[in-house]
DNA sequence: CGCGTAAACAACAACGGTTGCGAACAAGCA
DNA sequence: TGCTTGTTCGCAACCGTTGTTGTTTACGCG
């Protein structure tokens, strides 16, 4: 993720303005590691202005996606995960408590031609599915001796 | 995709009962080749049986990925894939209709145990997004309709 | 063959994440 | 300072999916 600074010289480039709130939202960006949804941006920004909405928050991550800035992952968890990580990386995701962890690998993997049906495709995105540490320590549902056969169980 | 009736058997054998909606949602997955949504089945359902409920679908949906009998595929479409191939593949995912073709690979990915971070994880799935052959041909512009995406900030 | 009961059904409402809309507002520039 | 245009924000809508509820149905049993 790049600084506030430079991604405000970017904004300005493309004939975008900068607010206050688009600031803010770069300040919590950048001091995060991890892969925030829209809603904890949200929850980050608010501590220091209250007053800024939902929807702007959504609207500035979707433009720093748009800018390349910001990856938007849909890894399954819901919501959409806003990755401030450039690099080209993958992810390990917790089917518990969703939670993501990047993962640096430098994998070829080609599609064979035989196989790809005529579609042009970029980079391969790899996940993993899983339990975090905190996760695996705790069992987090009941974890009885159901084995979960009645429908719509999700966990 | 086990055939209806072996699926008809499988079910039996939990307790369910059976009925001319499950029946019908068996014989549409069963001559489908691709990874249909839920929204897809009831239409192909709806044809016989004009009746049937969206919800009782996607129960019905649920009750089989319960069983191992469909697996289902976040792909980042906007809606859940039921994909009735149960060996391990990997897809290709067109980012302008949302189609998936199947990809057969026999790729070992191992997760460096420096990087991994705790978590236990099972096998990796790898996601390609590209173009599929027909949304490639068309050019983007028309009535193509984007799923999600772009947004506003046309330049 | 008819019963009883648990399961399944259809219709509808609700839900969570996200976006469209329109009016009020503020950045940036002359 | 005044103007123009992009931005913000609240709200409602939207979409895929699931909860709820009252009714209907499958199916084992006598």
């Amino acid at each position: 993720m790049r600084s506030p600074d430079e991604l405000t010289t970017a904004f300005r480039a493309q004939g975008l303005k900068m607010t206050p709130q688009r600031q803010a939202i770069f300040r919590a960006l950048h001091q995060t590691t991890d892969h925030p949804t829209a809603e904890s941006v949200y929850a980050m920004v608010s501590a220091d202005m209250p007053s800024i909405s939902l929807r702007t928050v959504y609207q500035t991550l979707n433009d720093l996606t748009t800018m390349g800035e910001l990856v938007a992952l849909d890894l399954g968890t819901g919501s959409t995960r806003f990755d401030p990580t450039a690099d080209d990386h993958h992810h390990l995701v917790c089917v518990a408590c969703g939670a993501v962890h990047d993962l640096f690998l430098d994998v070829q993997v080609a599609v064979p031609a035989a196989q790809a049906a005529g579609f042009s495709v970029g980079r391969p995105e790899i996940t993993w599915r899983g339990m975090c540490p905190s996760c695996s320590d705790r069992p987090p549902a009941p974890q009885t001796e159901q084995p979960a056969q009645r429908e719509e169980t999700n966990a």
